[in-house]
This record gives structure tokens, C-alpha cells and sequence, in this order.
DNA sequence: AAGCTCAGCAACCGCCCTCCT
DNA sequence: AAGGAGGGCGGTTGCTGAGCT
């Protein structure tokens, strides 16, 4: 017997959604937190699947992330952790903060598998197409192919962030270099955990937002969605990673707690 | 100005994995 | 142990806008 389908697909709305849907998503996650994906569509008033709501959430609505395109580093970062994991977009994009699988996959597609190609790297095996060409000089920032010293390196566990440092092809990569200098970080690339993307933001400076927001007169969320579509626009990073996480762990707690209050 | 082509990206589809009964 | 349900992930599609003829 097949699987059933994960909505009842009569009355299920497709395609582009639209901010009046997008609004009552955000609401309904901030304020309920991330339950039951397949019941998040009729509790929100939307007639998605749950699935879509799902995605929508994670490549777009969610707060936490940081849109535009990819730095060189971040590019450089992507092309490494390709080499060494393939296409788990999933966990190469779990070493990037703030960018989601959807939109690693949608870059390397399109951006960096043609400059690969230009370059004459496969960008299936890293390795050269024609053994015998000869790169550019402006490429020798390139990361070495497969089995070369970088991702050998990457593969041995024990060598650990000295290797990397020293191995470093990309010598002006800020990126790199504050991710080289954070244990954590470096143990989870040698190791292939998956970061939790809540672990990564808390490598971000806190701030007290909560109390920030208080004081410059910020109203609750419900009279804010605006600034926090401007967010999406400019980029998280912008205006702190913390804040978002701090607004929606107090309203998951309020609701937590007017839950509980509710249930004694 | 209109039509065509192509690149970029949002969203969908379907398979796979994990958890639960 | 087996099967169902739900969610996660990667591949693919299709729409949109920019650039070109």
C-alpha cells in the first residue's frame, strides 16, 4: 500500500505565496513555535501543505536568515565542503550561518558549477577535466582537487585547525580565518557533525535585544511584521542574530507558560 | 518597442530516514 | 519485527526579470 500523501491535495493552494499568507505563517510560528508541520496549515488559517509551509518557513520566512549572495570566502567554503560531502547541501549549509540548503543548492547550480567548469574542474569529482590543462594564475586560489593535501587534511581527524591554517589557499579569507580560529566549529568540519544551526548562532555576539527592544519603544511582534520583512531584506546580521532568537524564546515561553498555567 | 533567450531563484515532488505503535 | 506517519533532504521544474537582437 502506498504512503498517503502528506496533504489532502483537493482545496490545497500552489505556487508563489502571497505576504498575506506569509504573515499568517510567521504569526503562527512566533508564536507557537514549530509544532506539527501538517497541522500548521489549518491552525494558521491557510489553505498549504504542510510541507510547503514548511519550506516556505525554512528558505524564506524564518527570521535567522542572512539573504544575498555568497562573499568569495563563503564560495571558497561551499566549493570545500562540496568536495568532502558531495551534495548534502543540507549539511554544508549547517556550517553556513544564516544560509539555508535551498539556497547553497540554487548557488552552486547556477553560479559556481559554471566558474568550476570554466576552470576546468569537474564539479562532480573536483578533479581536473583535461589532467593536462593548465590553470590561470588568477585560479591558484582554487582549492586543491580531491586527494590533495586540503582535503586529505580534512580527512584526518587528528591534524585538527593547524592544518587548515597551514594549508590555507585562500590567505585573505576572513571567513575562513574566524571560522580556522573556533574549536567548536573546526572540530564539527574534521568530525562531520551536523551543527545545529542554534549552536552556530550562539558563536554570534550577544546582545541584549530584549531589553534593547524594550527600551527604543519596539512594539510586539504583531505590530512589527513590516521591520521584520525589512530584516529579510537587509540581512540578519544587520541587526544582530540574537535578537530574533531571544524574541521568539520569550514568546515561545509566554506561550509555554500560558499553556501550562492552562493545564494546572 | 517587441520578441526571444537565458540566468536566477522560489517552490514542488518524491524518495528516504526516523520514530512510534 | 513490521508497517504507518511525519518530517527531512536533494533533484527538478517553472516563473520572472534582465539582457540581447
Amino acid at each position: 500500500m502506498g504512503r498517503q500523501p502528506c496533504c489532502d491535495k483537493l482545496g490545497v493552494k500552489k505556487g508563489p505565496w502571497t505576504g498575506e499568507e506569509d504573515k499568517k505563517l510567521m504569526n503562527f510560528i512566533l508564536n507557537n513555535g514549530q509544532c506539527c508541520w501538517r497541522a500548521v496549515p489549518k491552525l494558521a488559517g491557510l489553505k498549504r501543505c504542510g510541507k510547503s509551509c514548511r519550506l516556505r518557513w525554512t528558505n524564506y520566512l524564518r527570521p535567522d536568515l542572512k539573504r544575498g549572495l555568497l562573499t568569495e570566502s563563503e564560495e571558497q567554503l561551499v566549493i570545500d565542503l562540496h568536495a568532502r560531502l558531495g551534495n548534502r547541501w543540507f549539511k554544508i549549509a549547517a556550517r553556513l550561518p544564516g544560509m539555508t540548503d535551498n539556497e547553497i543548492k540554487n548557488h552552486w547550480n547556477t553560479h559556481i558549477k559554471k566558474k568550476l567548469l570554466k576552470m576546468g574542474i569537474d564539479p562532480v569529482t573536483h578533479e581536473p577535466l583535461n589532467k593536462h590543462v593548465s590553470f590561470p594564475e588568477e585560479n591558484m586560489h582554487m582549492p586543491p582537487k580531491a586527494g590533495n593535501d586540503v582535503v586529505l587534511n580534512l580527512e584526518d581527524n587528528s591534524n585538527s585547525s593547524t592544518s587548515l591554517a597551514e594549508n590555507s589557499y585562500c590567505g585573505e579569507s576572513l571567513l575562513l580565518d574566524s571560522i580556522c580560529s573556533d574549536k567548536s566549529l573546526i572540530n564539527s568540519l574534521w568530525l562531520d557533525e551536523t551543527l545545529l544551526n542554534d549552536a552556530l548562532w550562539d558563536i554570534a555576539p550577544k546582545v541584549d535585544n530584549i531589553n534593547n527592544n524594550i527600551d527604543m519603544g519596539l512594539q510586539p511582534w504583531e505590530d512589527n511584521y513590516a521591520w521584520l520583512l525589512d530584516c529579510q531584506d537587509f540581512g540578519i546580521h544587520d541587526f544582530g542574530i540574537n535578537c530574533f532568537t531571544e524574541i521568539e524564546s520569550n514568546e515561545l515561553h509566554l506561550t509555554m507558560g500560558v499553556e501550562e498555567n492552562g493545564h494546572q
